[in-house]
DNA sequence: TTGTAGGCGTTATCAA
DNA sequence: TTGATAACGCCTACAA
């Protein structure tokens, strides 16, 4: 029998006869034959992979987001392959070379904090390997991207705590060289006039993540002559610096004083003081509307380039108990 | 120029001219070459990629291995392919079934908690790819694995228990289907007995990991006549459960109470009452050890069979702040 | 329904 | 020092 035939039996091809199948599909597994994946790929010049890159996989949320990216991929087929670049702009760029090197179908991308240059990415795109970025994004607005919807969240945090009667809400916000700081700071606020609330900028402090920091402004507020009664932090990390610094100075506050922050950390549940709520950026979701967005693309390759598009993924309010 | 000519440049092969050699270089660069991998190894038959099976990526012991994988694998030019088996034998299976299909040079793997049969990983072997297994092992020893040295974790976690002048030292212990279960209570009882303090089976009780069973132990431990005053662990999310129970109970003992568990878990650091310390088994350095072990086989594979190897790799106990 | 032959990109061998 | 050619394992037209 010939490998061609063999090739097309075990592909289920329809020109084989049912009895050769049968037949080959017997000795193939008494033989424990496994065909050659790579050569497969090398042959179809195609290699069903999709490169992941992720800062850091200690950050669970990007966990949950390469679970959702290999729902969808394993469900089409695909293989992922997850790569750190722990931060470092240069090891990104040499991942990027390698996935390219290895002829990933696609790239999913969280950048690093450092990553300025977008020459790389376009190279991808040059190589024709489609880029979907996750979470961070460049500002250039060149590629696809899925995002948290920060308004949503925004929105969500503070009708949590308008709905429990807060009126004097205070918002943390990240760092003004962050364009999500930006784009929380202006849901807090659409979400504040919404609800007849006016926007005071004294409620407003800015963070760099440090918990001194945190500490610094979060004594500012509580020096107000109308100090708040409620907190919106950048991310839940600040919520628990925040708490901390309220546990050591307002002991007397705590029962009364909510928080809530961007980040639904799964270690909250095993704190004994817990930030009121937490707003749930659904990681895996956004892995999923990746993973999705860059299939697409890749099945369009040889046809007209699809329009880029920015996916923002809604946000799911946590209440801790 | 032919083909093998710039074939040969790029590899900096020695029969060719350092003149040639630079033309070549230059135009690679200038036309963005990029070598295709995937035809290399096809030609190699060698894929210069480990498979890296993992139960959980969601389990930060898992990523710190992962990174010490990685560093081993990559300072020797190997890339990784992490699969999670998400704790399912069957998806175990696929993923192993994958990894021969990509013809991976060796695998890493840290069993679900359901793998029982031993036959893939003969198949592995068989194909001609080494397998070691990580943290989690089966019980037949005809495979090389890196885990915790448990008896040397349980001895710090006692020595440190001791010299807190603590004489009546618990051990909550794990299922006794495990057999690391049984590793560290015969650590906990050697160190004991070492220190001249009597084994006393009352102040064993199994636990199942869920905190209904361990608070279950912990109040007959505390109705003893003579109760603990140390509980040493079988991991750390016990030790957050007796803690827990403790200052719902005894809130009194909290500060008297020391508890020790193997893991240090990463979120202990945002508690408010952490326990006294932790056992960390340094899987970073599990993960480099296995890499390391791995590669020297796959360099080995034409020569004569290396022996089976265990390693053990010590702990280092954390104390809390 | 089955078999033959060519080719995917690279490297190794051997000839020039 | 360089070039021609075969081979890696698989798939796919096309021929039988």
């Amino acid at each position: 029998m010939s490998v061609s035939t063999v090739s097309k039996a075990l592909n289920n091809n329809s020109s084989i006869s049912t009895f050769t199948k049968e037949r080959v599909v017997k000795l193939a597994n008494e033989w424990n034959y496994i065909p050659n994946e790579a050569a497969r790929h090398f042959k179809q010049s195609k290699s069903f992979t999709l490169g992941l890159v992720i800062p850091d996989l200690m950050d669970q949320f990007y966990i949950q987001a390469i679970n959702g990216v290999e729902a969808v991929a394993g469900h089409n087929k695909y293989q992922v392959i997850v790569a750190q670049s722990h931060e470092d702009a240069e090891k990104e760029a040499q991942i990027i070379q390698n996935l390219i090197s290895s002829r990933v179908d696609g790239v999913i991308i969280a950048i690093s904090k450092s990553t300025k240059k977008t020459e790389l990415f376009q190279r991808l795109e040059q190589t024709g390997i489609p880029v979907v970025f996750l979470s961070r994004s460049l500002n250039d607005s060149a590629f696809d991207a899925v995002a948290t919807d920060n308004e949503n969240g925004a929105e969500l945090a503070i009708d949590y705590l308008v709905k429990k009667q807060h009126r004097r809400i205070a918002h943390l916000m990240g760092p003004r060289a962050l364009r999500t700081s930006h784009l929380r700071l202006q849901g807090y606020r659409c979400a504040l006039e919404k609800r007849g609330i006016p926007f005071d900028p004294a409620l407003v402090k800015e963070i760099d993540f440090s918990a001194p920091q945190t500490n610094k402004v979060m004594k500012a507020l509580f020096a107000l002559p109308d100090p708040p009664t409620a907190f919106f932090t950048f991310k839940s990390y600040v919520s628990l610096d925040a708490l901390r610094f309220i546990k050591d100075r307002y002991p007397q506050q705590l029962q009364k004083v909510d928080i809530v922050g961007f980040g639904n950390l799964p270690l909250i549940r095993y704190l004994d003081h817990k930030p009121s709520a937490s707003i749930d950026e659904n990681s895996f979701d956004m892995g999923t509307a990746a993973a999705q967005l860059l299939l697409k693309h890749i099945d369009n390759q040889e046809e007209q380039a699809l329009p880029v598009s920015t996916v923002r993924i809604p946000c799911k309010l946590i209440v801790h108990h």
